[in-house]
DNA sequence: TTGTAGGCGTTATCAG
DNA sequence: CTGATAACGCCTACAA
């Protein structure tokens, strides 16, 4: 069933199908009808394929994340898809874990498919050696690629993301206005948005007059049993804090755990932020404050600038927002 | 950059690069080698649009969810993109949300998109009126369709999902065996599986010689806080219960919200049992007893049928896996 | 307003 | 083992 088939049925031309198609106003009003007519009557659908061999585009964004099911990341890719979706474009999503083999082995799969651009979610895609960021600026040479949460300065690449270092330097310095000297830094990654974030700690403490203190900044994995053991285990080697700050909720959650096993009053003994202000926030007894970082607005941001980008206008590379903190009961603030 | 530059720097013709492209043993060794020499050298892809035009295939799975950020999906999700990709293909992901009409509306868009097969995930999607699922059995018709946690019997759909009647039916026969007469059933659709559990929840109750009471079962919103306020309204109305099982995480959590509120003791006052055993489950305080639906069983299992379909095996259209309990901290078990 | 014809880049069928 | 050539279904000048 193809555009010949309609052509004939309705006594025209396979042009003038195609016109129908595409919203030609060069097609009089009878003979739209009469194809429109057939085409419902037949249920005839155009054959992207062939549309796409043609024009080269499928009108496909590849969204690239490294674990679809972490829940900051499971938001965003939710998001991301929606809006696309609302703009005409369909979404391959591919996880590619955290391996930059594998990220690097994606891209050019996404590329071999053609896709019209590529949005990368989560600033785990972004490598503190700049050659390891090379397979990701080439791609640029070709198609639009849009960074969440990660800023490399790039011609073709556009980055939106919310103002990490400022979120965590803001909050240290209320814990330390409320008297907090021991704050413990938890963190899963050296990614952009995870060295703005340790520097917004960092930049927080020294500010303060207080002492960077290189064991309050321990990296953990994302899982929560596994880093309340390191907690165990830090506070067993005598490590003191009075606060903990993490770079994503998992890792406060743990916290959460470790007090509570410890006996810790919270917030009283102990002062914990977590961050994306995740559903997980809402899970911990008490439940948890934690940095909101507005996956929304973030990803509509990106669509909305990537859609400029596709239409040829000039577009800024970098769109910052800022997060705020969804208060809740693991502080006094 | 097309097959016909290959084969003219290659001095061969666009057939014999086609051969070696697709690995037809029919070329020789050193013709081979030139070809793919230069294919390397120009840095050649094959145009998938073509290829997909000639094939009408691009290799290409929808996966339809109605919302990719809910913890149980989103995991859902994660596994079969993995597993797809491992069997080369890539995901259209489409998140309809809970609406028949938008659910109709995408599925006959992936379906003019000419995916390969749709995976429907998560028994949101049939419906208890026969006819509002006539929109899959037709798609059925052009496609397979993989259902994942719900049951249609009907020619090329193809259903992986968990015993969920007998997982509610033991659970619910624990709590009652262990003293418990008053149990709250929390739920949020009368799909198929919502009407499995049901079910379990039902019979084991009347089988231990117990009443079934309409208001322990109460339908409410995916929602922690506005199931938490459901809770209390229902408590403030006179309600007594002594045990909660919940069809999602997420009303758990509620239930766990709600205790503490109450100043009941968990699980000596009240038993929870949430569904799913989703990253929730370990967060909360005490940590919740889950049944677990083997999340990522199910899809590898929806993967390699749905690879035996697209084979062209014969496939039996129900495949069973059983449930088992991740018992924590909200029980006695 | 409509139709004709060429091109998009493959794959596959025949001959040789 | 290799090459010519016809599909695949659509879009779009260019003609009429």
């Amino acid at each position: 069933m193809n555009i010949y088939d309609v052509s004939e049925k309705a006594g025209v031309s396979i042009a003038t199908v195609s016109r129908v198609l595409n919203g030609n106003p060069n097609v009089s009003e009878p003979t739209r009808q009469k194809v429109l007519n057939v085409m419902k009557e037949i249920g005839y659908t155009p054959n992207v394929f062939a549309r796409g061999l043609g024009l080269n585009t499928m009108h496909t964004i590849g969204i690239m994340c490294a674990d679809s099911s972490d829940p900051f990341l499971a938001n965003a890719v939710y998001y991301l898809e929606q809006n696309l979706r609302k703009c005409g474009y369909d979404s391959f999503l591919c996880c590619t874990g955290y391996d930059l083999i594998n990220k690097q082995k994606y891209l050019q799969l996404l590329l071999s498919k053609r896709v019209d651009a590529i949005i990368l979610v989560g600033s785990s895609f972004l490598e503190a050696a700049k050659k390891d960021n090379s397979y990701i600026t080439a791609a640029a040479d070709t198609i639009p690629v849009m960074v969440i949460n990660g800023y490399i300065n790039h011609p073709n690449i556009y980055c939106t993301l919310c103002d990490d270092y400022q979120a965590v330097y803001d909050v240290v310095n209320r814990l330390i206005d409320q008297g907090r000297r021991d704050i413990l830094y938890l963190y899963t990654s050296r990614s952009y948005s995870g060295l703005q974030k340790l520097s917004g700690y960092k930049n927080s403490i020294s500010s303060n007059g207080l002492i960077i203190q290189e064991d309050l900044m321990i990296s953990c994995p994302n899982d929560i049993t596994q880093t309340k053991d390191i907690l165990m285990e830090q506070q067993k080697k005598g490590l003191h804090f009075d606060a903990v700050v993490a770079s994503e909720d998992q890792l406060a959650v743990a916290a959460v755990k470790f007090a509570k096993q410890q006996g810790l009053s919270v917030p009283d003994d102990i002062a914990i932020v977590g961050y994306n202000n995740s559903i997980l926030s809402g899970c911990t007894d008490p439940e948890l404050t934690s940095i909101d970082n507005h996956v929304e607005t973030l990803c509509m941001t990106t669509i909305s600038t990537l859609m400029r980008v596709l239409d040829g206008n000039d577009v800024p590379n970098k769109t910052t927002i800022s997060n705020d903190i969804a208060e809740r009961e693991t502080t006094n603030f």
